[in-house]
DNA sequence: CTCGTAGTGCTAAATATTCAGCAGTTGCTG
DNA sequence: CAGCAACTGCTGAATATTTAGCACTACGAG
């Protein structure tokens, strides 16, 4: 139940899902999911990750509210890793600089980040 | 064959590969896969990908060299904003921030950043 | 109380994936 | 030219995934 054991397509997607909204239930992740099979096959598949451990359940009244068992956190770091692996070389300067060249960060949100790399700057001496 | 047409485990891992190292063959995917199935498997699975539209090769002398088809850029883009999407709240300065305080930047890197960061702003406004 | 709705667990079957083996081709070596 | 090594194409079968259906329970409304 490591953080990169192999998942099914389907399983990916609605582990993705739970990541995404923080918490769901079989009908929300049902909604959310392209190509949507039956409510139960959702089921059945939420069932299956909680067994493999990549997911719990809580009981709310009468239904399950599903969430990730591995903390959001810890999900993102492994997901960015491989990600700055596989698409800049393992180098995540590359990352950040993709991520300031596309445009998308406001005025205000790059303004901050520099200011959060001051900060990295002073402590990293 | 759009970049979000849903791949199977083995076949994302082996597109990972061929990402990563952007060129490859037969036998260099199979040294690369964790859980390495056999030779044949692996250019069943490489053939398959092709078909799918996602890698393409070209032979060389005597053997095929497999390489994605859809730009790297592109690709990563894609890869990028889905993890902003399910990681992030949608937003990249959070990413960003994320990448920064992960302390694996150099000061080398957070400088040349910074600057990166100064000419976003100038090219916005 | 009785019914209908909204859930759940479980299971068998359809479908997709993954795999290994075999036959054929090419090129090189002796 | 004969044999070997390194490939490829293809295919059928094992395995895993994904799915829908059915039986059951809890709860609220009439």
């Amino acid at each position: 139940m490591s953080a990169n054991d192999p998942l099914s397509r389907r399983e990916r997607q609605i582990l993705d899902i739970l990541y995404a909204k923080g918490t769901a239930t079989a009908a929300e992740v049902l909604e959310a999911l392209p190509d949507p099979p039956s409510y139960s096959a959702v089921r059945a598949l939420l069932r299956i990750l909680e067994e493999k451990g990549h997911a719990t359940h809580e009981t709310q009244g009468t239904r399950y509210v599903y969430g990730p068992s591995i903390p959001r956190e810890s999900a993102r770091n492994s997901a960015m890793s491989r990600l700055v692996s596989t698409f800049f070389d393992g180098s995540a300067a590359q990352a950040a600089a993709a991520l300031v060249d596309s445009g998308s960060l406001s005025d205000e949100e790059l303004k901050r980040l520099s200011a959060l790399i001051e900060r990295a700057r002073k402590e990293g001496r």
